[in-house]
DNA sequence: GGGTTGCCCGTTTTT
DNA sequence: CGGGCAACCC
């Protein structure tokens, strides 16, 4: 949709005119008015949160094209998300109108599309290629394993991937890991499961998302006359968050940059958190090295959040080696410094949810709308116990970061249904949905065809014809084909969304759904008819294919006010007026696994991510832990995470609880040091601190509602909710349906009898336990 | 070929 | 505790 459709113009004889200052800049403070003008040689800018990093890239692009120093298409700004490539794309249109969309301006991924749709031929890629998503990907590798024997129990095919993706993020073809590279994985068998697998895809004329990268750089490496086609093109390089890049973007980069090095990149070291995917903070670091001429800018003035939250998020990331080192600072001196930092401690987990949710419809009460807040959290897990809330509660919430839109197992087999449409010998997609619905083809029918397939080197779908199948298996995979080929046919006249909606109608796929009787399958049949209208809005079915693999979610606009609870890695670049930081626990935050897979670099990653967590705030932040977390059904004890010491004292206030348990000083010698709480015992409650005998934890101070919690008293209405155990034959009440029995347990949810309305299906959340 | 049971395992996830 | 998946049974 928003892949670069747009062709390059003709070039147009322009009127000399000598260029004026445009008015755009006056907007600008001095540092981003450097790093818009400064448009020619390589250029570092190193934007702390919050400082404009998006104005000075967009006001950069339209500088360059209002000083008459390129066309649009000689302009090329890669991000690293679709949603930052539109929102820059809107920004920029506002700005300098419809050449908006002749910049080259999009992500990595989908410039890499570009590249290898009209060049991949010289690679071996038909241009019709596939792009495979991890759950592809996965699917095959683990047929390969299983058919080379491997236990993959042992050695699991995502481990696998894990391992060829490092590869192709560093750059690397099977043919050029050395074996120092090689990984010990599955008995360094790794390497040769990559160059099969690379085999694999390529005659499946398939790549997956590493390739993306990886391909266009080999391309550039092994096709100099290529390389030096986009190097003329491009004059002038941007890059948004280049702190996330990998190796082989850096490597890309640099190929296209060589010769007039008009680069710009930029990035916040602080903001970097994703090199558990590969992402090298190195390439931020070593700019300097790569680019000995470049020019360095900070972007330390923030736009965003009260001197108090800055004072706190920039205390905290302090503790990290290795810095460029930035100091931000609020964007008035002048202005109030803004309420310190809230820090709460609670009794649990769920404790925390429900004060947590107490207080936002308090706040809301007050005038704070739900979609100025937002609840950030380390794991997806902590996001069912405020979901639980929220549905009890009945504030309308969205959760990001759960199953993504083009994710859902309904969306891939329609999307997979679709791909066969477009090319019967996608064999992927035929796997995907050749039984699906149930058409009686098991894996003895599949092993039947794959062999034929094999024999003849045709597709599975041409294996039919020629396959020794029984009558019955005959007759229904001839139906298949003709349904495919009904559906082809209808495409030559129909509009995209009537074809899907022909497909999945007369394969019996919706029907599947409809008559399945599990509680998502109703959303499932909604999802597919979101699809119909997702799909209006292509032209073509290719359009929208290339679109779907490369897009993991729709983005809703939906303007109704919600609370969003989220990952802290997917807020990164959003801001909130007031931000909800729970579950700041030793162990969950920082993260157990972090420390033990990295260490030290792992503790500065998570201490990275509770940077951008707190900088996400304008107004106000509040950070709380609980003593007690259920994790893996079971409760245990936890401690606060050793970022609550970090936190300086000056810009944090404590909650009355905690204020009673500890005076200012306390914090300082770090709770988490073990000096007076151990740990394994229920040692905030039973021990007693060996620091005065005044004030103490106590589960009574931690009950006692913190802050102006007033509208909690709606709170104990609340009912409870039912317990997992012995549900069958509980009295139950719904607020809709009245009061009923249940009989059965379906997992999420439960079929109740109820008196008035019959047996109906509902999640438990939303029936209260009678008592009789 | 399809449904059921029982066992294992458990971060983050831009494309 | 619960989802996902492999082995198992009908």
């Amino acid at each position: 949709m928003d892949l670069f459709e747009i062709e390059e113009p003709e070039w147009v004889q322009v009127e000399k005119k000598e260029p004026s200052k445009p008015s755009f800049l006056n907007d600008l403070n001095k540092e981003q008015r450097q790093a818009v003008e400064t448009t020619e040689g390589p250029v570092l800018v190193l934007s702390g949160a919050g400082t404009g990093k998006t104005k000075v890239l967009t006001t950069r692009i339209a500088y360059i094209l209002q000083q008459q120093k390129a066309m649009p298409w000689q302009i090329l700004a890669v991000t690293f998300t679709n949603k930052a490539s539109k929102e820059m794309k809107e920004r920029l249109e506002k700005m300098i109108g419809a050449d908006a969309f002749s910049v080259w301006l999009g992500t990595f991924h989908s410039i890499g599309i570009r590249i290898l749709r009209k060049h991949g031929s010289l690679l071996g890629l038909e241009s019709n290629f596939i792009v495979l998503d991890s759950d592809d990907q996965e699917r095959l590798l683990k047929q390969m394993m299983q058919e080379a024997g491997v236990d993959i129990k042992k050695y699991t095919p995502a481990g696998l991937l894990d391992v060829i993706q490092r590869w192709k993020d560093k750059g690397l073809l099977p043919h050029q890991v050395t074996a120092m590279q090689n990984s010990g994985f599955c008995e360094g068998r790794a390497l040769w499961f990559y160059e099969r697998y690379q085999e694999r895809l390529r005659s499946l004329n398939a790549v997956d998302f590493g390739d993306l990268l990886l391909l266009p750089l080999a391309l550039f490496q092994s096709h100099p006359d290529v390389l030096q086609q986009y190097q003329k093109q491009f004059h002038y390089i941007l890059v948004d968050e280049y702190q996330d890049t990998n190796v082989a973007q850096y490597l890309l980069l640099r190929l296209l940059a060589k010769g007039h090095g008009n680069i710009c990149c930029v990035g916040d070291d602080d903001q970097s958190i994703y090199s558990w995917r590969g992402a090298e903070v190195e390439n931020i670091l070593s700019f300097q090295n790569v680019f000995p001429d470049a020019l360095i800018i900070r972007l330390e003035r923030n736009y965003r959040s009260t001197a108090h939250i800055l004072g706190a998020a920039s205390h905290l990331i302090s503790f990290n080696q290795g810095r460029l080192g930035k100091t931000l600072k609020t964007a008035d001196e002048l202005q109030d410094a803004g309420e310190k930092v809230k820090v709460t401690g609670y009794w649990s987990g769920s404790q925390e949810a429900e004060k947590i949710i107490a207080q936002i419809i308090n706040e809301n009460k007050k005038g704070i709308r739900l979609s100025d807040m937002a609840i950030l959290v380390r794991a997806t897990f902590q996001t069912r116990q405020f979901e639980e809330v929220l549905i009890k509660s009945g504030v309308p919430y969205k959760i990001i970061g759960g199953f993504k839109f083009y994710e859902r197992e309904e969306i891939k087999d329609a999307v997979a249904y679709l791909r066969l449409i477009l090319n019967p010998n996608d064999d992927l997609a035929f796997l995907r949905v050749v039984n699906k619905p149930r058409r009686g083809v098991g894996p003895q029918a599949l092993e039947t065809l794959t062999k034929t397939a094999r024999e003849k080197r045709i597709s599975l779908f041409d294996a039919i014809a020629w396959a020794p199948l029984k009558p019955l298996l005959r007759k229904t995979l001839d139906g298949f084909i003709s349904l495919i080929k009904q559906s082809q046919e209808k495409m030559q006249s129909a509009f995209p969304a009537e074809v899907v909606r022909f497909i999945l109608n007369e394969s019996g796929y919706i029907q599947m759904w409809k008559q399945d009787k599990s509680v998502e399958s109703q959303g499932r049949v909604e999802n597919i008819m979101e699809l119909y209208t997702v799909l209006d809005d292509f032209k073509s079915i290719e359009e929208f294919i290339e679109y779907a693999s490369l897009v993991t979610d729709v983005d809703d606009e939906t303007s109704s006010d919600q609370l969003v609870v989220m990952t802290l890695h997917a807020s990164k670049g959003l801001e909130y007026r007031h931000v909800y930081l729970p579950g700041w626990e030793e162990g969950l935050f920082p993260h157990q696994k972090a420390l033990d897979e990295s260490g030290e670099s792992g503790l500065e990653e998570e201490r990275r991510l509770a940077y951008v967590g707190i900088t996400r705030a304008r107004e106000r932040a509040f950070i709380s832990f609980a003593s007690n977390r259920r994790m893996y059904g079971q409760t245990q004890n936890a401690l606060p995470s050793r970022f609550v010491d970090e936190l300086p004292k000056d810009h944090i206030i404590l909650s009355p609880s905690l204020n009673k348990a500890f005076s200012m000083d306390m914090i300082e010698p770090a709770w988490s040091k073990g000096g007076f709480f151990e740990q394994n015992e229920n040692a905030y409650f039973e021990k007693e601190p060996n620091y005065g005998n005044k004030s103490k934890w106590s589960r009574e101070s931690l009950n006692t509602s913190d802050y102006e919690i007033n509208s909690y008293n709606a709170y104990s209405t609340v009912p409870r909710q039912i317990r997992k155990s012995k549900r069958i034959g509980k009295r139950v009440h719904h607020e809709l349906f009245g009061d009923g029995t249940v009989i059965k347990d379906a997992g999420d949810a439960l079929e109740v009898s109820f008196d008035s309305v019959g047996v109906k299906k509902v999640k438990s959340a939303f029936l209260e336990e009678l008592f009789t």
